[in-house]
DNA sequence: TTTCATGTGTAGTACATAGGCAACACTTCT
DNA sequence: AGAAGTGTTGCCTATGTACTACACATGAAA
């Protein structure tokens, strides 16, 4: 939401300095838009671009997806599909979890991944 | 996603049993919309409605928010909002619990609730 | 020096979202 | 019988989303 932009061009400049591959316009056509586009992404003159988008661009520039989704004002399909399907389940916990300190998630985390249901 | 509009009129003609005030046009007009636009929505003519139109309708309807929303095919933006907070964070943990069992879920939850970080 | 690639400004577009408005037929009070 | 309330039909629309297409100026490469 704040510097989704500027966060786009400094990765891609800095990848840029050790390969030419990431000017503005390949990486556009690569991610498959227009450079124009991207160019105006890049510089927040327009909103930040579609989920699918997006995700091309994480990927191709080696962000993380959900951090670069977040700084877009979105949450992934994927993610919003589990919540779902478990409405009060997911959305107590989350709720839940709102407050809680990060080391304490992670430790919840560590927790289910070495349960056994 | 699937039965939206039914939800919405079973629930509105049970409530209509015993109080005439959840008429399709009363309650229309208490949540905000045209009646013709409820008509519409409950009979699936039309898609499901905004964010905003659908937490109307739970409270007046007296149906869980996130389960409607999640009928609608959405996650509330106050769920979204704590995910963009931490994204890596909660990506992990929703991904994690996504096919956990429903009393794995709730048991977290509940060591969540009694924890004092 | 022509060629080529780079980033950018302007304009316009196709489609989806989220409804509103007017009018109709039918039932129910009074 | 008239008035009021009920659900419905058809048509219309404003705003937002997510881009594309074209043209241009600048700098590097051949």
């Amino acid at each position: 939401m704040k510097h989704f932009g500027r966060t786009i061009r400094d990765k891609r400049e800095q990848l840029k300095l050790s390969d030419r591959a990431f000017s503005l316009r390949q990486v556009a056509t690569r991610v498959g838009i227009e450079p124009a586009y991207l160019s105006k992404i890049e510089r927040c003159e327009v909103k930040p671009p579609s989920e699918a988008t997006i995700v091309q661009l994480a990927q191709e520039l080696e962000i993380d997806k959900d951090v670069l989704l977040a700084m877009a004002g979105k949450v992934s399909s994927e993610l919003q599909e589990v919540i779902r399907k478990r409405p009060q389940l997911f959305a107590n916990l989350i709720l839940q979890l709102k407050e809680a300190p990060d080391n304490a998630i992670l430790q919840v985390v560590r927790e289910v991944r070495d349960s056994n249901w």
